[in-house]
DNA sequence: TCTAATTTGATACGAATGTATTAATTATAT
DNA sequence: ATATAATTAATACATTCGTATCAAATTAGA
């Protein structure tokens, strides 16, 4: 989907509309607009706005997936907490490179209907379970304090990881600081492990 | 505005379609109606959706900065490390009692439009201001991690209070979880605070 | 080249929206 | 009691929305 036909050019689009304007903020108008092309294009190739939106998550949840798991191959040869490290790193620079998807998580999960229970259902769900999975197995090997309930520490870390980029057009506007820029991404990923991971020597 | 007039009922009706729909998504019909009065009530009582939607952030920003500054007779006399305890603490409750206030705030971060620019200018600088300027004063007397940037830090732990509280339709749709019961809220207070602030006895 | 399938563009339609207007009702004060 | 103000209710209007329809244009295959 990396060339440049109309329902390539849609997707792009319809990515960036749903992405700063949510769902029922969005219009297939404004998608075919910043597509240049005609609102027909939207009904012929995705024949509904509902699952131009589904496939739009599906794209963003599968570059998501290829994220996280950029660096799995290595991982057998890492230390628990070095494997935690990186997928965390890999985690906040997704969020910084696809800020739009966690957007229209939220935007969804504000509004809990049925594009909720669908995001949670063929996605969120998975992502979640692995994710608490994982950070099950760090919190044994005593990269995360072992009191905390895992399901508390999985919010707590992936919130850690989005916000600032979900917050970005405030950040930028209070305090004028890009944090897309490849310094702020490096800066936030050292704050969020510093903060989040015991050090190694506290084992 | 404790009492049951109808502008008063169109205020706690806004909150509620705004909080859970956001500004577009909510229409002033829905809000009318579940305030049990006529569209007209609105316009006379606040002119505009619009007006409306402000007083709405007014008086959640209110509630906000009582919440906060509940305890803060009793800081003079507390450790630095209690003191932030203290404002974490009523703060998450806060973010569990009023999920709407956050839920706005998203809504109109993510749109990106001239209603996040009066929220910044009117409520969200001064409050993330005062928070990065008492982290500050924590992170001095090793309350928090001393490398770190204070805005990430500001970002990171507010984020970590509040997105249990966000998510909470998806946690229960997935988990069966009602994170608005009281002892989960203590639960993620304990979680906050274990992760995020260092331990008296690594000062 | 000619035909058939694919793709694009333009317009129409009912539903829902925020706002404005005006009438009906209730409350207040003299 | 009565007149004046305050409040509530009902309706109308222009606009925007998603969807549907259908003709025009383009492309692909034989």
């Amino acid at each position: 989907m990396k060339d440049d036909s109309t329902k390539s050019k849609l997707l792009k689009a319809a990515i960036s509309v749903f992405g700063n304007h949510g769902y029922s903020g969005g219009s297939v108008r404004q998608i075919a607009e910043l597509a240049n092309t005609n609102i027909g294009a939207i009904k012929y190739h995705y024949s509904s706005k509902e699952q131009l939106w589904k496939s739009v998550v599906d794209y963003l949840f599968t570059k998501l997936s290829e994220a996280i798991l950029k660096d799995s191959g290595l991982w057998p040869s890492m230390s628990p907490r070095d494997r935690v490290v990186n997928s965390t790193k890999n985690y906040i620079f997704f969020c910084a490179n696809y800020p739009e998807l966690n957007r229209i998580i939220l935007s969804e999960t504000i509004q809990n209907g049925d594009r909720l229970h669908w995001l949670a259902e063929n996605h969120m769900r998975f992502f979640i379970e692995r994710s608490t999975a994982w950070m099950a197995i760090a919190q044994e090997n005593g990269v995360y304090p072992r009191e905390i309930s895992v399901l508390n520490l999985v919010f707590i870390a992936m919130s850690a990881s989005q916000n600032l980029f979900l917050m970005a057009p405030f950040v930028e506007h209070a305090f004028g600081i890009d944090v897309f820029k490849n310094d702020q991404i490096e800066k936030h990923v050292d704050a969020v492990v510093k903060l989040l991971l015991n050090e190694a020597e506290c084992l």
